[in-house]
DNA sequence: TTGCTGAATGCGTATAAACGCATATAGATT
DNA sequence: AATCTATATGCGTTTATACGCATTCAGCAA
């Protein structure tokens, strides 16, 4: 069994401290599509342009995004690829829970 | 593409949030172990019994833990293993960004 | 019953963080 | 330079939550 340190239980908190937010889980489905501009997200999602830059700044200060600047504008992408396979081990465990659920009703 | 509506996001950032703490990956990581009472897990761990109670609680809540009662103490267990291929990520994927960037200041 | 032990809950406080709004910065265009 | 566009940042407010402390509840024993 590992031995887990005070520090590194917080620093695998903070990773998932910030999947915990459903903007950025929005932010990051989008981004699954391939590079997109900051417009384009705010265009997306509908959300304020503020918003939408400090949630990218703060993927982006975990290195889960990339930034690239063309111009006078900003292409954010998908930096670690995990993301996804961790979104979809939750999703596949809320519908079994959800199937047994189910079943127990019937 | 899957689509994601709010809700689901909402849910699936639940189950992140309850991952975004370090005592809570604590009480897990000990749990890993096996069945454990709270009072062993106040000592093993050193915090308040109240502390541990309300996380364990918040815990079953979302179906992470399992409570099995035996006269006066409550044991509780891992009702999620899948938790486990989470963190398993998550760490695989700090000890790889960190190989990175040990080899750049090489 | 009373008392003891283990666990859960209620309440107040402090800290974090998400958002809106205003503003600042950087690059492009005239 | 002046200005427009795209993005980032600062600040104040609100909401969520982690913790301490006190208390309560449940099971067991005398």
């Amino acid at each position: 069994m590992t031995v887990m340190t005070e520090e590194m239980l917080e620093l695998v908190a903070q990773r998932f401290r910030l999947l915990a937010d459903p903007m950025r889980l929005r932010i990051l489905h989008e981004l699954q599509q391939g590079e997109c501009s900051v417009g384009e997200l705010v265009t997306r999602i509908g959300a304020s342009q503020p918003n939408i830059s400090k949630h990218l700044a703060s993927l982006r200060g975990q290195d889960m995004v990339k930034r690239r600047q063309e111009g006078n504008m900003a292409y954010f992408s998908i930096a670690a690829p995990y993301i996804f396979s961790l979104c979809d081990i939750v999703c596949n465990s809320m519908r079994e829970e959800f199937e047994e659920k189910k079943n127990i009703l019937s």
